[in-house]
DNA sequence: CGGGCTTATGACATCGGTGACATGACACCG
DNA sequence: CGGTGTCATGTCACCGATGTCATAAGCCCG
């Protein structure tokens, strides 16, 4: 591989010359700068990195951590998947800065996590970021250097900068539509509590029904362990099975996520149940392979895990040009609704604006 | 950040002795590494890659080409993801070798591939591979240098070291496993045969019938665009209603992929057919979060995206290390066939072994 | 026409780590 | 006891790009 030193020879000048050419620095002779130019294309150069960064002090990389490329084809679960939504996101905001991303994985073990920090420490990334599987509160070493570190898909209890997805809005958003539609009776089948995720989103479909003046009716929040191994399915069935039997039974199921919802497809169809005439079904997620292949086709609210990565991308530029070290508040991200054939709209003399039912309320 | 010097002056030693505890090479006394390490600890050094590599010439970093991240949500197909698996792949083929892994995205445009070969090569990585996001022949600008090259998922005209699936044998070995479990009317709803997977997938469908003396109907080999956007759910349900429709109508339909698979459930239920007692259906990807979830869960086989990456992973290191640059021929991935509950075993007497079939035959 | 200014270019040190080679202190052996 | 080998450590140059300062030519202006 060719250096300044094998360009400036064949233009006839010095490397420092050459060096100018590249970055625009001192002024440069016409003649001069085109023979360099044509010295470079010639002999293919491409300048080093490393030599360039021992200088300037400055990398160019940005290391990122995930546990999303391994984790996830242990479990069954879907769960991993967003992460790799959220660093496209991240490569997508790093790009227009110029930055290089440098990715490692913890192949599912925690432990690693130190050891990688060092390794990018030692290639002297300018900045960190951690991307959690699912949306959680994690602890992570500290970084003793002061290379910023931002938190995606997850939190600490440090106050270090972070981007998650609001979920308890998103569920509200969803709820509300489903309100606005003319249901009155919704079901949510939550993921564990034990989640951060399921916690959030139950809260969001309290929200939004006390928002309408509905009664929150428990019969109709229960939470499933629904990826369990074995019982999952069965202890869905049960739940499913409990809720239609109610003198008043729900209209539509909100599902705590996608790959729930199409379980509860196939659930509701052994019990020869139709979607979306006799019951209507609800994920979150927008999982597309699912969502938009499932038949019929599944209304879902999107957690847009790209733009979180996207977020979290800039949030680490501020940092690195040392913007707004200070503002501490994680930022929350939000999507649309995806409105599709999984639910009915209720009859026309049910359906109410959303608008109207509080102003009634009022 | 600090550097040798910094440790060499608090140790009281030279900087050449602690480059010597760092690698291990030269011989150092008890006391004096002990110092040094105590130093190395005190001030929290990491050593810098930049400076090493520049005398060493040796990056310790391997390029990752690939569309993966991004194409992925544009498309509602599945597409893309599998690259996924193939990054964790190849992340622990390097792993064990020290190498860090960067990695850099098309962004879904092709025309960036030239910038991002040059961005790593001015990181001066010590190998490259690029990922395709389905099975398909690409075209590469030629690498000036010879900086070796791996291709994953994908292969090209100039015989450049590939690992691609082996879809005409694993589509064979699910149909085998069909043909053993006593099935003889098996359809084969396959991908557009422009998509090199589909036409592979086919052949190995060919195979198999033929290896057991049966007569490949083409009745039962249809292709569908499963995925046009409008008309895709039409074309499928038009298929399958034709050749249930059959004098001999198939006991089992194998389709091009898990997510056609999961389209054909919703078709057959809203024609009234139980899967699988009235008729079986058949995968291909093993996509778990599809497979697993479907009720009932899915038969199909494993298209090992991990392993193929892994391959790839192991064929650089080989390339870089010298060793095999003689040897052309693209490396062939297959897996297991996983069988499930959406495929019955037909009555014991009509259940005859592969082999069997084989003996009658001859 | 000489001083001051701009433009074009080069010489050299420097970043941090490591290879090549040198040095000094012992130990071992004939 | 001198020669030879081994161990522990240091000195110095070098990898490739670039910042600092120097130099040289050309030009403007009083």
């Amino acid at each position: 591989m060719s250096t300044i030193y094998d360009v400036a020879r064949r233009a006839g000048v010095s490397a420092k010359t050459v060096s100018r050419v590249l970055n625009g620095d001192g002024p440069v002779g016409q003649q001069t700068r085109q023979d360099v130019e044509q010295a470079m294309r010639d002999l293919g150069y491409v300048r080093s990195n490393a030599a360039r960064m021992m200088r300037a002090q400055k990398s160019g990389i940005v290391g990122l951590i995930t546990g999303a490329i391994s984790t996830k084809n242990q479990p069954s679960t879907q769960q991993g998947l967003p992460d790799l939504f959220i660093v496209q996101g991240i490569q997508r905001a790093l790009e227009t800065s110029g930055m290089t991303l440098m990715i490692a994985d913890t192949a599912g073990r925690q432990d690693r996590v130190p050891h990688l920090f060092s390794t990018f420490l030692s290639h002297r990334v300018e900045g960190l970021i951690y991307v959690a599987e699912y949306h959680q509160e994690v602890s992570l070493p500290q970084i003793s250097d002061n290379t910023p570190l931002v938190l995606a898909n997850c939190y600490d209890a440090h106050g270090t900068p972070s981007v998650v997805p609001d979920d308890r809005r998103l569920q509200a958003d969803l709820v509300r539509r489903l309100i606005v539609a003319g249901h009155r009776r919704i079901a949510y089948l939550s993921l564990r509590p034990g989640m951060v995720a399921g916690r959030l989103r139950s809260l969001g479909y309290c929200d939004a029904l006390q928002e309408a003046g509905l009664e929150v009716d428990p019969a109709l929040l229960q939470h499933v362990d629904f990826d369990q191994p074995e019982i999952g399915p069965q202890l869905l069935w049960d739940t499913i099975d409990r809720m239609l039997r109610l003198d008043a039974p729900p209209t539509v199921l909100c599902c705590g996520n996608d790959q729930m919802a199409m379980m509860v497809y196939g659930i509701l169809r052994s019990m020869g149940r139709k979607v979306p005439d006799e019951v209507g079904v609800a994920g979150f997620d927008n999982y597309r392979a699912i969502a938009e292949t499932l038949y019929p086709p599944l209304t879902t609210v999107d957690l847009p895990y790209n733009a979180i990565g996207v977020r979290a991308g800039e949030r680490l530029m501020q940092l690195i040009s040392g913007e707004s070290r200070k503002d501490r508040s994680p930022v929350l991200v939000a999507g649309p609704v995806h409105w599709r054939a999984s639910v009915n709209e209720l009859r026309p003399e049910n359906v109410v604006t959303f608008r109207t039912l509080r102003e009634e309320k009022e």
